[in-house]
DNA sequence: CGTCTATTTGAATGTACTCAAAAGCGGTGG
DNA sequence: CCACCGCTTTTGAGTACATTCAAATAGACG
């Protein structure tokens, strides 16, 4: 069940068989099936967490009713709200399981034990945080200087096997643009070749 | 000189009047002219920065030329290439001064040090990070949910003190527009009011 | 098979950019 | 103190990028 958190763990830190198995036993399975929620707007999000099989989105629904999706989650990815998570506050977002979902979560309570005892776990939520963000960082650059067109065609070169599971719906949402233009720069690039 | 950068940690933290001591000494002083460079592209970012006074930019040059900024930093902000600084690689941003600037920077070394003698510190790099991703993570949103002329309004009324000490090509680099249509949202909504 | 949702297409509109030129403004040297 | 230089800001015209709305088509699923 662990199996797979365990390889995502080893490319960041090293444990001990023990310290690993201490560790992986801090996080409760949770099974959601397709279209349901792991978070709802308003709700404080009690978890961090790892998925094992499937795939989620977590979005925001802006004033005017718009969905804005921040990041997509597959095999081997954390799924988190973490302002919600960290500062116990309502979430503003979304957690949605775009296919049935196998999640492993820590509670807060749980990532502190770790933290005090296992202290190389800090290492790992730390280097984790920090490619998020410089992530975030180039992602942010590259929307506010790029076309739509570029985008598209630099997520689908990316994340190959991540579009392939979406709807342009989902993608559209992520890229900033409606799902009707997408189709036409689908078009337009099919065009080309 | 270093009166700044203690009460910024203690909003965050609780510190003794020792440990303060220890490690705003980790600091080293800088003085930067107006229009000169805090780190350049390619060069490996080797501090974190605290500023005490006057006003940077940390932007990107995109393969077509266009300066992306990224963020500002003022009186009491942080200031580095996070990823460059953790990682040691060569940075893709440079960091300059708008204005003459006094800032307190810790080397990684230092860091390491505090975070293994303060345990208090590691807690505010913490919260400081997280505050920071989930900025850029609302950020996002906003870019992708809302025109130029919102996203204008709302960053003048989110820093006033900073847009007074802009350009407008400084601006329009943040938003993400031109600075020829940055002057023509100016207009109409001057003429609005 | 019917229903529901996703995708495509076209026309009209709005948002933002490019290019070029003019006007404004600040600093520097004579 | 003023004249000049360089940089920023403004303005206008033409164009490219992206959205809205509406309708047609295609797929998925019970």
């Amino acid at each position: 069940m662990t199996l797979l958190l365990q390889q995502n763990i080893k490319k960041h830190i090293s444990l001990s068989e023990s310290e690993t198995a201490i560790f992986c036993g801090l996080f409760e399975q949770r099974l959601i099936k397709k279209k349901h929620f792991l978070l709802s707007e308003g709700e404080v999000c009690r978890f961090e967490g790892f998925v094992v099989k499937g795939l989620l989105r977590v979005y925001h629904i802006d004033k005017n009713g718009f969905e804005q999706v921040l990041y997509f989650a597959i095999e081997n990815w954390w799924v988190t709200d973490i302002d919600s998570f960290t500062n116990e506050t309502p979430s503003q977002l979304y957690i949605e399981a775009l296919e049935d979902c196998e999640v492993l979560l820590i509670s807060k309570k749980n990532k502190d034990f770790a933290y005090e005892n296992l202290p190389e776990i800090e290492k790992l939520f730390r280097v984790m945080t920090q490619k998020t963000h410089v992530a975030l960082q180039r992602r942010m650059i590259d929307n506010l200087s790029k076309t739509a067109d570029q985008r598209y065609q630099e997520f689908s070169e990316k994340y190959p096997q991540l579009i392939q599971r979406l709807s342009n719906i989902q993608i559209a949402a992520y890229l900033g643009i409606t799902n009707v233009f997408l189709s036409k720069i689908r078009k337009k690039l099919a065009l080309k070749r």
